[in-house]
Formats: C-alpha cells, sequence, structure tokens
DNA sequence: TGTACATCAGTGAACGCGCGTTCACTGATGTAC
DNA sequence: TGTACATCAGTGAACGCGCGTTCACTGATGTAC
C-alpha cells in the first residue's frame, strides 16, 4: 500500500507528464523547458529536479511515453482487425489509420518521434528502441501472418531485386525484431512502413501545401492502399 | 558597374550566408543565432542588423537558397539524364539519387526543408512556395513526357481507385504546378515524391537506426526503383 | 583638384528576456523505539 | 501514545550563460558642386 506522500508524488509526476506534453504540443520540442513546467505547476524552478534528474532525461521519457501510446494504439486497432476477422490487408490498414488518427491528435508528439533530430539532444538507443520498434514489428507479424495464411500476393519489390548486401542487412534487422522472412518481403515492409509515416508526416508537417486536399484522410487513405499494395497484402475482393 | 563599396556588402552579405548554414549544419535551425553570426563575423551583434532585418527572414532566406540549390541539382541531373538519352524511369531515378546525394552533403539543409517545422517560426508561403515546389514539377513533368512518349505503365494507383473529392484536389493541384494528367497518375507522382523524401529522411535522421544498412546507398537505389514502379515508370529493360 | 555634405558600416552599451543547474535552508510528513 | 530522528518536498538566491533588438555614436567612404 503506498504512504500518501508516495500518491502524492505519483500525482505530481503525472502532472509534470502532462504538463510537458502540453508544452510540447504548443511550441515544439526544442522549447520544451523545465522552468517553464515549473511555473505551470506553481512551484519555484529547482522544485522540479526533485521529480526530474534533468531536461535531457525528461526528453527521453516523453519519447518513450510517445512511442508507447502510439503502439497502444496501433495494436488495439490491430487486434480489433483481428476481431473482426480481418484480412491482412484489413489489419495493416487498421494499423495506418490508427497510426494517423493518433498524429492528428498529437501532432507535436508525432513530430517528436518521425520529425527532425532535436538540437543538442541524442536519444539513448538502448531506452527508446524497444518502445520504437514495436509498430514495426506489429506491422511485419501482420505480413508473417499473411504469409501464413496465403494472403500475400506479388509485393513492389521482386526477389531478384533486393541486392546481396541489403538482403543480409534486412535479414539481420528482421530477426532483431524476431521476425523471419524472405528478404523481398522484409523489404517490402520496410518500405510500406516508410511510406505510411512519410504519408502522415506530410500531412502533419504540412509539406504538400496545407490546402492541398480538402480531406486529407481520403488521400491518406489512398496512400494507405498504395502502401498495402507495395507489401502485397491483397484483399479477398481484389486479388491480385 | 557597382562601387567597391557595393561590392564589400555583398562579401559580407554572402559570408553571413556561409555562415548561417554552417551553424544551421552544426546545431539545426531551431539554434540559429544572428548573434553567434556576428561574432563569427568578427563583428559586434547589433552590426548584423546592416544586413539582415530580422532572425526569421535570415531563415526564410535561407530556406528558399536551399530550395534553389536543391531544385538547381535535381534539374541538373534530370538534364544530364535526358542529354544521355534516359527512359522516363531514368530521369525519375536520377533526379530522386541527385535529391539523395544533395540531402547527404547538406544533411540540416535537409531537415530545414523536409523536417519537422522550426518552433516559433512560420514559414512565409508566398516566399518559399516558388522554390519549393520546383522538384515537384520537374518530376510531374518527367511523368508527363513519359506518358506522351508511351513509356508510362500502369502504375499502383488504378484509375478507379482515386476518389472523387480527391481527384478534383489533384487536377487543382496539378494546374497550379502548371501540368495537365489524369488525377490517377497525379496521385501516383505524388505518392512516388513523398516515397522517394520520406527514403531520404528516414536516412538523414537516422529513423531506421543508424546501422541497420551497411550500405545505405543500395537500399535508397531499392527504395526509388520501387517508388518508380509506383509512379508506372517501366524500363526498357524491364517492361510490366 | 578641393571642399562640404550625405551615406553607411560598425561600435558599445543597454533593455528585458529566457534557460539549466546547484546549494544551503526550512518545515512538514513519516518511522523506530 | 509519545518522543527523537530521518526523510523528503519545496524555497529562494545565485551562477553563468544565451538570445533578439534598439539606440545614439564615431569615423570612414562616396558624391555634388
Amino acid at each position: 500500500m503506498p504512504t500518501p506522500r508516495e500518491r502524492a508524488r505519483e500525482r505530481t509526476l503525472a502532472e509534470i507528464r502532462v504538463l510537458a506534453w502540453q508544452h510540447l504540443e504548443q511550441e515544439g520540442a526544442a522549447a520544451l523547458s523545465l522552468r517553464a513546467i515549473a511555473r505551470d505547476l506553481g512551484v519555484v524552478s529547482s522544485a522540479i529536479y526533485r521529480y526530474v534528474p534533468s531536461r535531457d532525461d525528461l526528453l527521453t521519457e516523453l519519447i518513450v511515453e510517445g512511442y508507447t501510446d502510439l503502439a497502444d494504439q496501433a495494436e488495439a486497432a490491430d487486434a480489433a482487425a483481428v476481431a473482426a476477422g480481418g484480412s491482412g490487408r484489413g489489419r495493416w490498414l487498421a494499423i495506418a489509420h490508427a497510426m494517423r488518427d493518433w498524429a492528428g491528435r498529437r501532432p507535436a508528439a508525432w513530430a517528436l518521434l518521425y520529425g527532425s533530430p532535436v538540437p543538442g539532444y541524442a536519444a539513448p538507443g538502448e531506452r527508446t528502441t524497444p518502445a520504437g520498434t514495436r509498430v514495426l514489428f506489429r506491422l511485419a507479424t501482420v505480413v508473417a501472418d499473411a504469409l501464413v495464411a496465403g494472403e500475400l500476393g506479388a509485393g513492389a519489390v521482386p526477389p531478384a531485386g533486393v541486392p546481396d548486401g541489403v538482403a543480409q542487412d534486412l535479414l539481420a534487422a528482421a530477426r532483431s525484431l524476431g521476425v523471419e522472412g524472405e528478404p523481398a518481403v522484409v523489404a517490402a515492409t520496410i518500405l510500406g512502413w516508410t511510406s505510411v509515416v512519410a504519408t502522415i508526416s506530410s500531412e502533419v508537417f504540412g509539406q504538400l501545401g496545407a490546402d492541398t486536399f480538402a480531406e486529407p484522410g481520403t488521400w491518406a487513405g489512398l496512400a494507405f492502399a498504395v502502401s498495402a499494395d507495395v507489401v502485397g497484402l491483397r484483399d479477398d475482393a481484389r486479388p491480385a
């Protein structure tokens, strides 16, 4: 049973995280400041150091939290698709849309994870990688399941099209995620994932021009469908 | 004929731009500081204001310069491909590789153009858009030329796959670039371009894990080839 | 060619702001006897 | 149940740093007569 003091500490820590995310959403990662958080917390600036070792450490924690939240959403969407009897393509699209929804709700969090690096800060890989690879791992699982189920058609990467060196690297990368697969399939999965991330980023960062699409969701849907094609995930309704 | 004073001014302005790029390359856009530039210029901080109206204005100038330099490279690569009798696919790949080379040489410049937005700064579209759309325009031209030459096979976007609303938006966007085309072709072009940009960004920003690929260039080559497939640019040697 | 005036680059001080982090301290909460 | 001590949240002052921008100024360079 936690003591009152411990519960107060937990509450304060949670509030710090909430405030940190608010600042991040409003001013971006580079502007995240412990002093500003202390101000909002109604506490003198040095008091923050009772809860957070340093600014960079807080940033790392937020990154891990962001990856975790995103992955939770993506996995929940996938689980729902599986429960509804969705095909591999359906699962892929469900994950992509869940990622996009998340990014739309938390644009600065998306920028923190998939935007340009924060100047003067290097994320410690050993803390961020486990959470950071969860979504890609799930997508790889979807593809692996589709392969087993015989749902995987020809993707955009011909088996003979993967140079030897790249094939080696792909197999190693896949193995480090705990999945196995043909180099061409792994390559197509990574390309598809890159394409999903890029579609979302271009929308969140406004790179296509903010007013190009009246309904960005429709455009994203088209882009996601193409990413599924690239991977080779055909639907029953749309055989290869 | 420029007076000596005018020439000195030009030289100082040029030196300011060089120093600004150096700082950008080293610390990122958010850390770009007029005071630091003045220091490097060997001049008191306020003297910068004889040359630059404000920090944000300098940033805008650098963005335009970056887009311009990138587009120059891309167009030169395309022109060389044309001169060498390259196919549409060859031209597309030449442009993609030129973009990647440029990004490799100037990673911070790439981040400035295609990374997450600089906090607290909003680029004035009327100054950046003309330079910013040149590369996409060139790619669209390549696709249009390939269509005329009968080189354009089926892309990843089926003509019936483009929802009406999106088709409208695509035609409008294409027209604003000064090109015409079927919605499906325009959509595929934008998707291909997005994919090229994403491939380069993931490499420059280290999103795939810095050490995933022993030869990142080979991976990029594969990704670019797939992007050309998405657009429908088949080679003589690799018919659809 | 020489002089009077205008232009302009660069100076130095200042304003007001923000930041991360350390340190000795007060005073309340929790714990062991 | 009461007392003595340890733990810990929060204070307030300080260090040393950086930033953008303004302003009155000096002194050299350029121009018109």
